[in-house]
DNA sequence: ATTTTATGTGTAATCGATTACAAAACATCT
DNA sequence: AGATGTTTTGTAATCGATTACACATAAAAT
């Protein structure tokens, strides 16, 4: 891949006259214009990034950061990303951590070597200690999930009101045995989502019950299996379980019908996140849909603002109730 | 972020020799080390990738072009190549190319830029003749599709013996009318899984009737489903389909329930790839398995041998058909 | 024709690392 | 002590771009 000097040569110029027409400055004729515009076809040269990013200390990448990809829920919030940062002239790279704070590292590290101009934390395991800590000196926004005790600019729906929501739906269809399976409350959508469930059993005097509240450590299907085989085994059976996930509560609908129960006349449920799948089963999962691809467009567009030094404010967007035939057969 | 100058400075040596404790060259003294390590502990210094890179030409990167993150088939390659590639130093960074051309430029450019030092391409929809341009001077696997007419090293399975096999099962379960739910035929694995296909029917002796094979233009549910409305239409009625992806398999499931059918008693399913989500649908979908975190590591493992100047031969992996509820109530 | 002004182009420093080579420091042997 | 060899450290070039500043050239004003 030729450089820059030898463009210059070729075309009979200075490096500096060649970077002028790359980077389209004005003081250039459009004779000598041309002449490098030959010269840089003739040699198939593209400018190398890492030059130039050293020099300007951009690199117009943006890094998104997922716990994982088996997760549908993040697609549709990864286009909105994407979508939002092409049109800003930036690019993308999804970075798959595992929720392994060694993998964060590295990632970590991309922004602090100008790799990166910034990043998008979706992970609700990452370290937010050390996120907090690099977010005082380069641009982070944190997108559906966030530390309520940082600094870092967020952008989320009200977790609390959609789980309250829900949980009144199943209310209002005459529910009072309600199931909760939660994922692990370490993390905060766990714990607001948990504190929905109860606001809206209270308000209806309806007792919040342990037997009936489940944690799984994971989101995969399996764990909804399992917690929908602990809680069928309870003496009291529940008729409706309100699920975090959509992927627990794929699960569940499944250990359900191993069970040979039905759904929903015999045991009702609600998932959480609107994921494709969620509309391939049978029956159909009513659940909360979130504003996915508008959550990746604001948070792309925040985390530009930031990285382009603007005043940036955490976003609540809204979420919506999708009622399908898990609870109304 | 202080840089290896002032390093050099507060541990009072030179920019050098900072530069052979990072690299771990044995011409330091341990006295020497102690006082360069100490510095740059104390002024957190990490080093820059960009002046690295620049000066050695490499980012120990690794790009792998997913189609899209949405086909839950990628997920479990990606965690074979990621950890292939943490073994060995590398680090991943996930492209959704979304087929689309434009933003494949990108990320081939980051190749040409040395900000990565190779790409694993998983995109069946990628343009093959830029690809195998671009693989005369950069190190490029293929994994799972590839071009048969091309020269790039790939890792994939035997896709026209899977589907005849496939389809054998079917025939062997008594069905004479299967129909086929394919995709694109301008993508190999499309072409020769339907030659297994076809190969099946002959055979036995079976007649290849266009009317059973139904193209979509996407992987997606609605595709399934469309295809399957169309498929039910036809005066004779299929008794066992062949999608070539669970997630059209999926989508043809629900549409034959929608009409009333059950599966398998009235039409039989096999799908392909054996997604997570295949084990969740009632019935569980019959499916052939991909060794997928292998051709993952394999992939990782061929590229890096590339990257490294070592001989690299495609390879063929075993595949498995998983027999389950939509073949056999 | 000469000075002033505007415009286009080139020179050279810079970004942050690595490394060949030179030089210094130290050890070993007559 | 002086010569020689070995080990450690420093100097400076280099990777490929950008850009402030200087300089050259052309156009406009006197």
């Amino acid at each position: 891949m030729a450089n820059i000097q030898e463009v210059a040569q070729k075309a009979g110029v200075s490096v500096a006259t060649v970077s002028r027409v790359l980077n389209q400055h004005p003081a250039v004729t459009a004779k000598t214009k041309l002449k490098v515009e030959t010269a840089i076809k003739e040699l198939n040269y593209e400018p190398s990034m890492l030059g130039r990013n050293l020099r300007n200390s951009e690199s117009r990448l943006l890094l998104v950061l997922i716990p994982t990809i088996s997760n549908p829920f993040y697609t549709e919030i990864i286009n909105g990303i994407e979508d939002t940062a092409i049109m800003n002239d930036y690019n993308i790279l999804l970075c798959d951590t595992d929720s392994n704070p060694q993998r964060e590292n590295i990632y970590f590290n991309m922004v602090k070597n100008k790799l990166a101009d910034g990043i998008i934390s979706m992970d609700p395991a990452v370290d937010m200690e050390k996120l907090n800590g690099l977010a005082t000196q380069y641009p982070i926004i944190q997108c559906s999930e966030y530390d309520e005790r940082g600094t870092i600019p967020y952008v989320t729906i009200d977790n609390k009101l959609a789980a309250y929501r829900a949980v009144k739906h199943l209310i209002k269809l005459g529910h009072e045995k309600i199931a909760l399976i939660n994922s692990d409350e370490k993390f905060l959508y766990a714990r607001e989502r948990r504190a929905g469930y109860e606001k809206a059993l209270k308000e209806f005097g309806l007792p919040v019950q342990e037997k009936w509240i489940y944690h799984t450590h994971q989101l995969e299907f399996e764990y909804g299996q399992q917690a929908m085989k602990k809680l069928l085994q309870r003496d009291e059976r529940p008729t409706a379980i309100f699920s975090v996930s959509d992927t627990l509560a794929i699960g569940a609908l499944k250990e359900i019908n191993a069970h040979g129960l039905n759904v929903p006349e015999d045991i009702a449920i609600v998932g959480f996140d609107k994921i494709s799948f969620s509309n391939m089963t049978n029956p159909t999962l009513t659940t909360v849909s979130q504003p996915m691809y508008k959550m990746g467009c604001t948070a792309a567009t925040m985390l530009i603002d930031k990285i382009q030094e603007r005043q940036v404010e955490s976003i609540i967007l809204d979420h919506e109730l999708v009622i399908r035939e898990s609870t109304m057969g």
